[in-house]
Parts: C-alpha cells; sequence; structure tokens
DNA sequence: CGCCAAAATTGCGCCGGCGCAAAGACGCCA
DNA sequence: TGGCGTCTTTGCGCCGGCGCAATTTTGGCG
C-alpha cells in the first residue's frame, strides 16, 4: 500500500461521507487519488444553475447552499449542505445541466470528481453506486415530503417545520437551546418555505415573544423546540 | 442461449425500458429470470404509504398513480406513471417504506424484482445501477421544480402547467386536439396542483369557454396546447 | 329507459397572507 | 465613534383563493 500524502488526507475525509460506506480503505484510497480538491471562499460559487455539469462534490468543510431562481427573478432555497454531503450529484450522474446554484456561505473546501471518473468508479466499485442510489432515493423521498408540505399546511406549520429541519441538520448546542449555525436572513426563512420577508419576520417575532426562539438580526436560537415542533404538527385551526 | 417461453416473455418488455438501456440481450434476459409478474387490477393497490418495501416494479402496461396522505387526511397526488417506468424505487433502494401509495386505475401488469434481488443484479450489472441513478438524478430534479413552482406561482400557472405534463406524459393525439388519456377529475387536478376541487373547476370551466381546452366529466382535451403554455409560462400580473 | 350516486358547477362570504412604504435597529468599517 | 448600508419591523389595505352549501349535470347500471 503506497498513497502519497496528498491521497491519505483525502481518503481520511472519506471515511464517515455517506457516498463511501462499506467500502475498504483501500478502495477509498484508491477512490481519493481520482479526486481534485477546490476550495471556495465565503460568498462564491461552485456552479450556476444551467451551468453543464461535469463534477460530483463531496464536501469537506464548509456549508454550501442551492437556490434555484425562476425566470422572473423570485429565487427559492432549496437546501442548505454541510461537511460529509454530496452534492452536485443531480447534475453530474443525470442531467447534464445544474439544476441549481450552489453557493458557499462560509468558507468551503470540497472534493470532486469528474462526471467520466465518478462513473467509471461506479462501474468498478458497484457499492459505490449503490450508496448514490441510497443517498438519491433519500432526496426524492424528501422532496416529496417537502412538495406535499408546500401543498397543503399553511405558512406558519412550514415556517416550524423548516426551523426544525434546520436545527437538526445545522444545528449547534449552545446555552438555553439548540442554535442554527449559519446565518438565516427573514429573506432566506421565506424563501425557503415559499413565503415573504414579511410575514416570516412576523412569525419570527411571534414566537420570540413566546420565547420559543430568540433572535439576534440572522442567528435563530431555538429555545423551546417541543413548542416548534407542536406548531409544526398541530392542525390548530380548521384548514385546508 | 436457453430460455423458456415465460422468460422470453418478460425480456421482450424490457427492450425500451430506460433501466435497461445499454445491456445486451443476454444480460437483460438474466435479469427477466429474477422477476415476477403481477397483475392488478384498477383501483387496487401495489402498496400503501407506510408499508414496508420489498419490491420494486417496472410497469408493463396500466397507469398507476402516486398518492401521499397527510396525517390530516388531505390527499396529495405525487404523479401518474405509464408503460415503462419504473416505480417502488424509492422505498426498494433506499427509504425501507414506501413514502406514497401506488394505486391502479386501469389494469395493470408491472414486473418486480426484490429488494436483496436487484442488489445483487445492480452489483453484478453496474449499467444497471447506472441507469437507476439516472432515473433517480432525474426524478429529483422533476421534485425540485415542482417544488420551486408551487412556492412562487399562483394556481393559474401551476395547473397549466399540470395539464401540460400530463399532455406530454400520457396525451393521445384525438381529432381537435391532444386527449389527457386518463380519468383526472377536478379532485385529481386540485391535488395534483396544491389547490381546491372548486378553484380547479372555475379554471377548467373558464379555459374551456376560451376554447383553450374542452372537458367531458373527467375526460380533458386540449384544443391550444399553446395558448396553455401562455399561461404557464407568462407573468400577468405582479406577483409574489 | 329511468334512477341514483358521484362529479361538477356556482354564488357568496370571508380571511390569511401578500405588497408596499416608511421607520427603526444593528453591525460594520473607517 | 460616527456614519452608512443592510436587515428588520410594523401598519395598512387589498385580493386571490378557500370553504361551504345548494344545485345541476353526467354517466353507470339495473
Amino acid at each position: 500500500m503506497k498513497n502519497n500524502a496528498r491521497d491519505e488526507v483525502y481518503a481520511r475525509h472519506l471515511r464517515g461521507v455517506e457516498l463511501f460506506q462499506g467500502l475498504t480503505a483501500q478502495v477509498r484510497a484508491a477512490i481519493a487519488q481520482e479526486a481534485s480538491l477546490r476550495s471556495v471562499q465565503a460568498g462564491n460559487f461552485f456552479f450556476h444553475q444551467g451551468d453543464p455539469a461535469t463534477v460530483l462534490y463531496v464536501l469537506i468543510e464548509g456549508r454550501v447552499k442551492f437556490t434555484q431562481v425562476t425566470p422572473e427573478g423570485h429565487s427559492v432555497l432549496l437546501r442548505v449542505s454541510g461537511p460529509g454531503e454530496m452534492f452536485g450529484a443531480v447534475a453530474a450522474l443525470g442531467d447534464a445541466y445544474h439544476p441549481a446554484t450552489g453557493q458557499a456561505v462560509t468558507p468551503c473546501k470540497a472534493l470532486g470528481w469528474s462526471s467520466e471518473g465518478i462513473n467509471a468508479l461506479m462501474e468498478q466499485y458497484p457499492r459505490l453506486a449503490l450508496n448514490a442510489i441510497r443517498f438519491l432515493a433519500g432526496r426524492v423521498s424528501e422532496f416529496q415530503d417537502r412538495y406535499r408540505e408546500l401543498a397543503t399546511q399553511r405558512v406558519e406549520r412550514r415556517v416550524a417545520h423548516a426551523l426544525l429541519r434546520l436545527m437538526h441538520q445545522i444545528g449547534r448546542e449552545a446555552p438555553g437551546g439548540t442554535q442554527i449555525d449559519l446565518a438565516m436572513s427573514r429573506q432566506d426563512i421565506a424563501e425557503m418555505t415559499g413565503t415573504t420577508l414579511f410575514t416570516a419576520s412576523r412569525l419570527l417575532n411571534r414566537w420570540e415573544a413566546e420565547g420559543i426562539i430568540s433572535t439576534t438580526r440572522a442567528v435563530i436560537l431555538v429555545r423551546r423546540p417541543n413548542l416548534l415542533a407542536a406548531i409544526a404538527e398541530e392542525t390548530p385551526p380548521p384548514t385546508l
């Protein structure tokens, strides 16, 4: 077994990544050899919506947000990814073009494999392909759920759900509750939940008054997750 | 090459299926050997939401609709599948449970592979796995788009989009336009687009009066697809 | 051919949530 | 520490689309 230092470092990052579960260290090392590292400054872009897709990434560090923009200029925040997550997959493995824009919100490092490279690796290591399938199946399921949520629930519950999702995904324990470890402006919240900046602001204020959360500018601390969950699940007034 | 008659018949169906593209006839035959055929009467179910997933299907004939029901009892129509499409994949390949209910709307025949069986086949024939990845990637992309649609567009445009999607997917040329080859009640339209029966009814009536479509009960004939597309794309009044 | 249940229509009232504008609060940078 | 730009709050008005109930239409079926 002879790897140079670079591959050694890459391979270390692959151990905990969902996409590489069940592979031997040797195989991970071989896969790592094909990767290249890309660093992106906060605010800069991995790719833009509509770009031809050439690379599949696995995020090593930082946070990336994915947005789609409608022809009329409204943008929708699809998700925020953290370390260990694969992204660019939908495009690199399927469609030829990125369906969304990926922007670094903190300084990021990601490993990248070319479309052809990753396809070849998957032919060679079927387990890799099965992991990718698992991942994509989960993603489909998630978006079906969110679609249903958007179709049937009113704004209040959607926002509550979104906060809970964020809390679980990128929450960090803090005195007094769980802090969402990423600046999320009211605008961002609105774009995640299909509402407007104003409505989101009103909701968060009310919840702050009720002691459910507390906010400082774009930083949100969830104080009473159970109350938030109650709002998310409950069916308070008779509605659609 | 020695296949019995049954496998011969199955294999024939697999030729045009997206999931089996790029495989040799021999491989397709081998895969067919593992399949079992399931027939479901109109109105009966392939599986229900929440059922443990054990089988991945490829639809041979008929139409299947997939719905999710919210805890409160509202249902959402996620999609309608036709011959050649794979379904049950999200569950059989990823999650252990079906995220939606699959109901036959016409008499259906489908080939099924057990979860373990299809996983083994994918290990053996990586191309199969890559095809599945492509399929799932497309599905993710589709739902991201529909999510954005639901989040940003008003009802009128969503319904227009839905009709166009149906028209392309399961349309059949007919005198005077393209007919959507499946009974779609107003209720179904509403569940597809996140609105209510009433609003859907009003919209379809207006469009019928304008000569864009014509309907008889649950059967919809699209007369002026271009006008429908105009509604779907255009941004008539200033909106969200 | 006529009855019945399911689907579809339509009128009316109401309200959640958007749209905008103006004011206020931070946080940043020099 | 002062100024500036961005993010946020808040009041007010309005309207798209929901909710319901009553009625009509339609197709299926005996």
